[in-house]
DNA sequence: CATGAATGAGAGTTCATTCAT
DNA sequence: GATGAATGAACTCTCATTCAT
């Protein structure tokens, strides 16, 4: 079994290592632009075992996702297992967001790319099936977050699942537009303070009284 | 003159018939798996003819945000523009953005497919100008809008501009959103309530007291 | 007949707008870079237009070497028939050369790229006997000219014909070889002195005991 | 050691096993209408592989001339070291003319095709120092015979680099000028008695009293 | 397992040529 | 005759993927 077991971890450190080299391709230039061989040579490896590891390159692609969903859905049931009252569950699911940024800055738009496209439907079931899996769930935490401060009288009486999902659209929709604008301005980075100020509003918007 | 007017008509008649045809063939395939010989045949023309109206692919693919970001800017200049008290004027701009999406619901995703990513530097420069033009009037139109409610002491008092980048990232990050949980799921479709609960907070949120 | 000789010298004209145009364009991108828009743009014309005088872009381009080759059979016909001395009358035949070269710098390098290739072989009949018949009628003159030395017993004892071909290629080489160097180093322009130095070489070389 | 050497050789035949073919292709069909796909049946490999090779089609084309420049340059070196009257080394220099035209009789042709027009300028850096060198090596050896025989009082007191362009350009302008004329006329080919007419005519030229 | 040379389908783009006006 | 918008065949080149070693 050692042997066994020393392999497979072997195997899951080299696709980590892939991973890695592909996130900063990626990033650099775009889904499109990059090239399995740029990949293979950040990872310093031949072309032909990136597919020893990925079925092809968009599922190569769908996995950096994947990772970060995993990391998101870590960080959100993390807080909702925590036991403090719903408005410091807020301010640490706010947190943690800001967390999910830093882990990728980049790779978070990447993933929007992904799911607002044309990839998607070409992913083998079961990729998919996690992805679909990690996002709902994700989304299931954050809205039992949400649901704590309803039941507590604290939030208006909206159904939690809405507000998750509005809650995330809004923080995805800032770490996007922030990013527009930077291409198109090459301005500084107002993401932190957008993001808090969106936060706030957000946070008012949905405490009764 | 006569003539010549009738030639520039038809002209841009036919650019108008190319974007039309590329809308649908993007909003399909996205950008990557879209052909510009899809996009002829679409259109009922030779591929050659596409390039006597774009430079490239691109340029017609930024055409098509071009006219999302004409058709937003009028909509918010005409909000902007009517007398009535501040309250008023938000529901006007939100009743806008819908006409927005209704304007076109799969384009404005991949208008953040263009933004997000690799295409936009390699845009002339002149279309890229118009770009920036109209985004960034169309948010400074949105930002008049904020503006006047907080000089009437109705609105928390932050800086129009972040309310407007706000504002405006709530409402793509929701529609990007629920387009992704749309592939993902294939499930109804929730935008417009997901979009009305998301401005009803956002008022909330901005609302003094 | 006075209106159509009107109609015959206008569309002569025309075809010379064109040609000169051509020449242009041609020198100065070569055969291949160079577009029927570019020509028809640098001759004010539309494109269509061209192709009422010339069946197609390589029948144009042939036309071009066709009016070098009118002309350097002009002036060797001019040298031929004057009455004076063998010497003399190769003392004119190379002033002759320089005329040509002088007449058209560049050209003279695309008629051989014309000839040392592909196009030749899609002309028209009648272009392309034209192009013979000048060609055999000019090294034919020259070929006189060296026959007048021989039969004064000047010359060397070798067939016209053989040196007519040697000194045509002693001209067409230097300007070629010149232009390459010209090229390749962006050197001065040696061509004069070296045709200068070319031809007192292939005179003394011909030129008995 | 052993490996890698075999894969370098491999390497090596691959590339002369794609300009065989490339030169048989050009030669028959000129630059422009020689695809690359023709080469790569000819060469029975597929289109994308010659570009693992050669950077585009003009590089292939470009390597060509190369071949020819190095076997011309290894001749007249040859020639040139070897210990030898003035008078049998200039015998020596003509005998290695008419074996570099044996080597590539066609693409001789070729080579002044891509010098005396527009792909030079599209060449990597490299391949052009290449070209550059090799050429102004190889004139610079023929000079340094010609230098012998000025020197030994045998030949008029010309700049020897001067001799050597004019016979290079003697020599290339023969061989141009009979394949034209062999185009035009598909008359017998006379290149090689009139080669030897054009030297012994610059020899005389060269040679003293 | 890993390699990387080879593949070959397919893309974007150009441009000589045509033809309705 | 002149136009110039439209054509569409044909090109070069790329790159995800495969497979013999």
């Amino acid at each position: 079994m050692g042997i066994q077991e020393r392999k497979e971890r072997e195997k899951e450190r080299r696709r980590q290592q892939i991973i890695v080299a592909a996130k900063r391709v990626f990033s650099q230039k775009g889904f499109n632009k990059a090239t399995m061989e740029d990949i293979a040579k950040e990872a310093e490896l031949s072309p032909g075992t990136l597919y020893l590891y990925f079925k092809n390159k968009e599922e190569l692609y769908a996995s950096l996702s994947l990772r970060i969903l995993q990391y998101l859905h870590i960080r959100v049931e993390h807080v909702n297992k925590e036991v403090m009252p719903p408005e410091e569950k807020i301010d640490a699911l706010m947190e943690a967001m800001y967390d999910v940024y830093d882990f990728d800055p980049l790779i978070i738009i990447n993933m929007f790319h992904l799911q607002s496209s044309e990839t998607l439907k070409n992913l083998s079931p079961q990729l998919l099936t996690e992805i679909k899996d990690l996002s709902s769930k994700s989304i299931g935490a954050i809205a039992t977050i949400f649901e704590g401060g309803i039941q507590s009288g604290l939030f208006v009486e909206k159904h939690p699942t809405a507000l998750a999902d509005i809650f995330w659209s809004l923080f995805s929709g800032v770490v996007l537009w922030e990013a527009s604008k930077k291409i198109i301005n090459a301005e500084k980075d107002y993401l932190k303070p957008t993001l808090k100020a969106a936060f706030e509003i957000f946070r008012k918007g949905i405490t009764k009284g």
